[in-house]
DNA sequence: TCAAAAGTGTTAGATTTACACCCATGA
DNA sequence: TCATGGGTGTAAATCTAACACTTTTGA
């Protein structure tokens, strides 16, 4: 220790994670049974200590790159979560984190390895300690950001229907929306482009495939800083 | 330490505040010269340890209240910054957090004390450390908040004119906004109650005093969960 | 009497919502 | 041939934005 903050105590930080995925119409999380004292058994988030030398952010990434394998994804902080009891076996301050993953890309083997399950958001049993807040808040604020910007593509294949893209949405926000005024909307934004490509799993007659064009939407004077 | 979590390393952490204020048309912060080592006479944010007695809030709540002498703020999380090198004396991972107070509510002597003064935010200094990263994260999530819910009232008079809010929202949004179309806007939401009386302040012919009716706010139907 | 802030309605345009039928295909 | 999901346009209602003059009063 330096000589600059002396006397003060120092905490255990960790990282949980909510990774959020989307499957069967339905926006799913992962989360598993704890595997270590206190609480093992109960459900609960996937996560882990935050390092001497590694950010916060960086321990998210860590943490998240070991449950999915997989990097760059979208990841946002949740906030930090910090009431002296609310880890039974020692004080540990938890910042929370969600990240949006493609289920396609989740890697089977991975999962069972970690023993975690896409759990539906809509059936979520009661988690461990105040890991349901984090889950609760990590969802406002997904779906606060996916209503003003075109974060949803990060849930899905890189090329998705118009139906599955709505889908999404109603699954995110709840609740159903028109099929006429969404893909009204979805025309306005240039940034969505038509593919030549035809999606056939779904239906019979086959749906047109799109894709999210990063570029096109970094450039859109609607959306510039 | 208990046996649960052996071999995690543990880190200082402290909060950091952003007090917003409402003075002479601006929204000004809280800022002070930094009194200690490392980054002594630097802009900084009002801050403290958190105590290992203490949850996180608790100690937001206690840092402002030294800070203030404030109870029953309107007070929010920011957010959690954790950069390894964010501050230059040792580790220290730092939650941020804002609050609004009616600077006439604020003791002179209190400000004095403490060494800090309000800068009007569009006029910000550099601040130390990752505190600019806080004032402007922190002032994205109030101007998102100020813009659906009503609580630009904590940074008010319990009794204020119609002008006085209107400019509050100019500062903070930082754009002018239309005067008639504003107060057609007010007198829709049921919870801004005009009384009968009049302030002289700042106008020769006086102006209606309103005030915020919480419960009135409360029982709104448009803003039920 | 005049400078300074308070107060007040209307209209055009833009946005949002509601709504129902035909199409293509594989089983 | 029929069940399934894909695809399309219009009209009414609502919301938003632009805009200018009269009132009151203390100096």
């Amino acid at each position: 220790m330096t000589i600059f903050y002396q006397d003060h105590s120092k905490v255990l930080v960790s990282v949980d994670c909510i990774i959020f995925g989307f499957d069967e119409g339905q926006l799913r999380i992962l989360v598993g049974k704890r595997q270590m004292d206190p609480g093992r058994g109960e459900w609960s988030l996937y996560g882990g200590f935050v390092n001497a030398d590694e950010g916060i952010d960086e321990a998210a990434n860590r943490v998240i790159l070991e449950l999915t394998g997989l990097r760059n994804l979208y990841i946002r902080q949740v906030g930090a979560f910090g009431s002296v009891d609310r880890d039974p076996g020692e004080r540990v301050i938890s910042i929370a984190y969600y990240a949006l993953i493609n289920v396609k890309d989740y890697d089977k083997s991975l999962q069972e390895q970690h023993g975690v399950e896409w759990i539906n958001i809509e059936e979520m049993p009661k988690l461990f300690s105040d890991h349901d807040d984090m889950v609760r808040r990590a969802l406002k604020m997904m779906r606060q950001k996916i209503s003003c910007e075109p974060i949803g593509f990060n849930l899905l294949p890189s090329l998705f229907t118009l139906t599955q893209l709505q889908k999404l949405y109603e699954a995110v926000m709840g609740e159903e929306v028109d099929k006429r005024n969404f893909r009204k909307r979805i025309k306005d934004m240039d940034f969505i482009e038509k593919t030549e490509l035809i999606d056939k799993e779904s239906s019979k007659r086959g749906a047109f495939l799109y894709r999210f064009n990063r570029r096109a939407y970094r450039d859109d004077p609607y959306f510039k800083l």
